[in-house]
DNA sequence: ACCGGGATGTTCT
DNA sequence: GAACATCCCGGTG
């Protein structure tokens, strides 16, 4: 049923692509999620991203050829993951921010201690990459090819995605360059709260399913 | 709910 | 030395 992205998917300008990402699969050995929040990444001309100052040995595969992955360790902590989107020479990425589990939910539990609801798993991209097992051996893998892969399981992104600016950064902190399928409870931050208080939120649900062992 | 700060290591000034 | 595409925990209201 899905089907594997062909490469020409990504050989396109991050900010084209990254929204197209939207409800797209990613998939790692028994790890399946769905990606509901994403941010664009524009290459040279982009201060806040890595391939600003042009190539170097560790956004050298941002420069490489699109449809593999760019992982980078943050904060000396957490690793994150990008989708590199071409063409070549232009370092042009998409973070991948958030995932909806699917499936493979034990192993995500196994690698996610801290976890204690469904929604703590994959909604960060440092989450995220901790929950499928994604590290430094990953970097450059081929996303067509696999392991890791990104699917299309017939679910179309959505015809009005959440946008807002980018999150985390300093600099071009105004491009409104990040995506997300709104109303997601995997999303890593609810979109600003405005106007009058809703009492039924959908941004908190009541029963967030729970971890077996907790219950 | 919101906010502040610590952990932790690589990269660049 | 400073900054950093983050996460987690403990304070307070």
């Amino acid at each position: 049923m899905a089907r594997v992205l062909p490469r020409r998917f990504y050989g396109r300008a991050s900010t084209v692509v990254a929204p197209e990402l939207l409800n797209k699969v990613l998939e790692l050995g028994p790890c399946r999620g769905r990606i509901v929040e994403v941010e664009a990444y524009a290459g040279p001309l982009d201060p806040a991203s890595h391939a600003y100052r042009g190539p170097t040995a560790r956004n050298g595969v941002m420069f490489g050829p699109a449809g593999h992955l760019y992982v980078y360790f943050s904060y000396g902590v957490h690793y994150c993951a990008n989708a590199v989107t071409g063409p070549p020479g232009e370092g042009q990425a998409v973070l991948l921010r958030a995932l909806e589990p699917l499936a493979g939910l034990e192993e995500m539990w196994s690698r996610r201690l801290r976890a204690r609801r469904v929604v703590d798993l994959g909604s960060g991209p440092g989450k995220l990459t901790q929950a499928l097992g994604i590290g430094p051996a990953h970097n450059g893998a081929d996303l067509v090819r696999g392991p890791i892969r990104i699917l299309d399981d017939g679910t179309p992104p959505p015809a009005q995605p959440g946008v807002s600016v980018r999150i985390g950064i300093s600099q071009a902190a105004d491009r409104p360059w990040r995506w997300f399928v709104a109303g997601n409870p995997n999303v890593s931050r609810a979109p600003r709260a405005s106007g009058p208080p809703s009492r039924g939120s959908r941004t908190s649900p009541a029963a967030s399913p729970r971890h077996p062992a907790t219950r």
